[in-house]
RNA sequence: GGCCCCGUAGCUCAGCUGGAUAGAGCAACUGACUUCUAAUCAGUAGGUCGUACGUUCGAAUCGUACCGGGGUCACCA
């Protein structure tokens, strides 16, 4: 039971009835036709500008048009008034009734109140975090690995077959460069006054690394053939490095399905293969690029190299895949795991990334359009820059200069729920002030605190009614006894957990959890204005001793609270506190 | 210089993809604890939606130009 659904098929009925009268035969799009809350409660419980947005493709005058689908509505049973305002908004009251049926509509749904089939089984790529394993993870990639688990999470819900995939940056230089520092840990752990080498990756992360090292090999590391050596200490290496990753995830409450090697890539010949296929479509050709205007390079050399024809696409130069000393371009073995992404027969593609890397996404929408054989949807969400915030000081994070904070650390501070949920309380392209003294704060500077203490609330209420043998009404039959209709401060929780499914759909459909973050915060803000207000007035208490039947409603309302917090903090990947300390 | 993102209350941000008098939280001020958890609530105050044109019944939202902030620009990943 829909209720947008329902005033929207009664309104389109009614425009096409309209339609035929006029004798149109063109056809009408109603996309633009919206059926939505309004911000104002004098303008009803839901409003729609059809009269408006459809008087000119009827050829005729909005309040003419509103009249009509006006009598149109007033026969739906669930509808109580309808009014025709402003420059033609139609303004819809729902009965009274229906509200009752939404409780023990969501009573009885429980944890599918809201889900609906809009991914229809499609099946859905998202790849997120994809952190080169060659050092913990950062704050930046912490919210990436939130986002993408919150948006998978959402998929899921909403009927998509979700692959959530890391791709492992396991074959370029920078791995050489692991290589090399862990080999020179591995001498300091020997004893040795060496200074790591100009490049390499500074911080002690990799100090146990060496030290496994050691215990494994002694000193015979020093006597083994460069080449041999470097083999061994790489695989070691990334295991290693992917192990800490993997943790750090795990503690976040993440989980992938699919860790993707580009290692494996290049040992095969997928790549040559891919490039191959694009060289049939003529998309591959040698030639050089010019020098992009406007910076200035000291060492730029005009250079025949292996390009992709991306401009075909869209994009503004076409790109490398080779480099000088023949060794694939970072782009290359993408193509190819893009292609392969494809290939397996994904419908929607979705690469979550940092902001740092938005020059990369037309260059990634061209493959997409080069290699895709079917209808994919692509979609590249950036997420923006972490800035860590304590003592109202920003803490700089530079990888360079090894100066970081570890996720681990941080979570000695604060909860993973904390974490995810302000993460998710922002637009992914906006950036983001994570200030830990807020996070620990027990306020409603916290917002999962907020909700979590809404939760806690009802928990805590039922146990209570629980204990005097009174219990929410479970389904219609029940809500008949009701004798005593809902006071404002209830409807105005009904109505705010009826927005629920939309909530839902949009954030869903456009991709973004934050949506979803804020609806809860506003559930919780008319919960504890119920719970306060009635705090005040005894006889509207959720628990009034010795009037049972008062209360069934109420706690059911109380009830449904809970199965809305819940859900939608499960759909972020925070699990709800019963009860706060 | 090109491309991407942002600019909304003192601060941090929403704004349902074109709707009605632009909303929350924080900070400020006023008030509410014999409780089903006051880690909360009620109220007051706070705005040329960066600027200017344009599109139309209607613009914070769309387009163009400009201003300001951030990111990024072959042989890194």
């Amino acid at each position: 039971m829909d209720i947008v659904n329902i005033l929207r098929d009664k309104i389109l009925n009614a425009v096409n009835e309209y339609a035929e009268k006029k004798n149109l035969k063109q056809s009408i799009n109603t996309d633009i036709v919206v059926v939505e809350r309004p911000k104002k409660q004098q303008q009803g419980d839901y409003s729609t500008n059809v009269a408006m947005v459809l008087a000119k493709a009827l050829s005729s005058k909005p309040r003419e048009i509103g009249e009509l689908i006006r009598s149109r509505l007033r026969e739906e049973e669930i509808v109580e008034s309808v009014s025709l305002d402003g420059p033609g908004f139609l303004n819809i009251t729902i009965n009274l009734e229906f509200w009752n049926l939404l409780i023990s509509e969501i009573m009885s749904n429980k944890n599918l109140y809201g889900k609906f089939d809009f991914g229809q089984g499609r099946k859905a790529n998202l790849e997120f975090v994809s952190a080169n394993p060659t050092g913990p993870l950062h704050l930046g990639h912490v919210r990436g690995a939130v986002f993408g688990d919150a948006l998978s999470r959402l998929l899921e819900f909403v009927g998509y077959r979700v692959t959530k995939e890391y791709y492992v940056n396991d074959g370029g230089a920078q791995i050489n460069v692991l290589v090399r520092t862990v080999y020179y840990r591995y001498l300091q752990k020997l004893g040795e006054d060496i200074d790591l080498p100009d490049g390499a990756y500074p911080g002690d992360y990799l100090l146990p690394l060496a030290e496994n090292l050691i215990d494994k090999f002694g000193k015979k590391l020093k006597d083994i053939e460069e080449f041999e050596r470097d083999k061994i200490i790489r695989e070691l290496s990334v295991e290693y490095m992917m192990k800490v990753i993997k943790s750090d995830l795990k503690s976040l409450n993440i989980g992938m399905d699919n860790f993707f090697s580009e290692q494996k890539m290049i040992n095969s010949n997928v790549i040559e293969n891919s490039i191959n296929n694009l060289k049939d479509k003529g998309l591959i050709y040698t030639g050089t690029i010019e020098a992009p205007k406007g910076k200035t390079y000291t060492n730029w050399q005009a250079r025949e190299q292996l390009l992709f024809k991306s401009t075909e696409f869209g994009d503004d130069i076409d790109r490398p895949i080779k480099k000088s000393d023949g060794s694939w371009t970072y782009f290359a073995p993408d193509m190819a795991y893009h292609a392969d992404k494809l290939k397996r027969g994904f419908d929607v593609v979705i690469d979550i990334l940092g902001a740092d890397h938005s020059g990369y996404v037309s260059r990634l929408e061209a493959v997409i359009k080069a290699f895709a054989e079917k209808k994919v949807e692509f979609e590249v969400k950036l997420v923006q820059l972490v800035k860590l915030i304590k003592n109202k000081k920003v803490l700089k994070m530079s990888k360079r200069a090894g100066d970081y904070v570890l996720i681990q650390d941080l979570l000695e501070e604060v909860s993973p729920d904390v974490i995810r949920f302000v993460m998710l309380s922002r637009n992914n392209d906006v950036p983001l002030d994570f200030d830990i003294d807020l996070m620990l704060s027990k306020s409603k500077d916290n917002p999962v605190f907020y909700v979590n203490y809404a939760h806690a609330r009802i928990v805590s209420v039922l146990k209570r009614a629980a204990e005097l043998k009174m219990w929410p009404i479970t389904g219609e039959e029940d809500l008949q006894k009701r004798t005593t209709p809902f006071i404002e401060n209830e409807l105005a929780l009904v109505k705010k957990l009826s927005e629920w499914p939309n909530v839902v759909k949009q954030s869903a459909k456009f991709h973004e959890p934050h949506r979803i973050a804020f609806y809860l915060n506003e559930v919780a803000s008319s919960f504890h204005s119920l719970y306060q207000s009635s705090n005040a007035y005894g006889q509207y208490r959720f628990i009034v001793e010795g009037s049972p039947d008062l209360c069934t409603t109420r706690l059911a309302l109380a009830s449904c609270t809970q199965i809305v917090i819940k859900n939608g903090l499960y759909l972020l990947g925070i699990v709800p506190l019963d009860e706060m300390y």
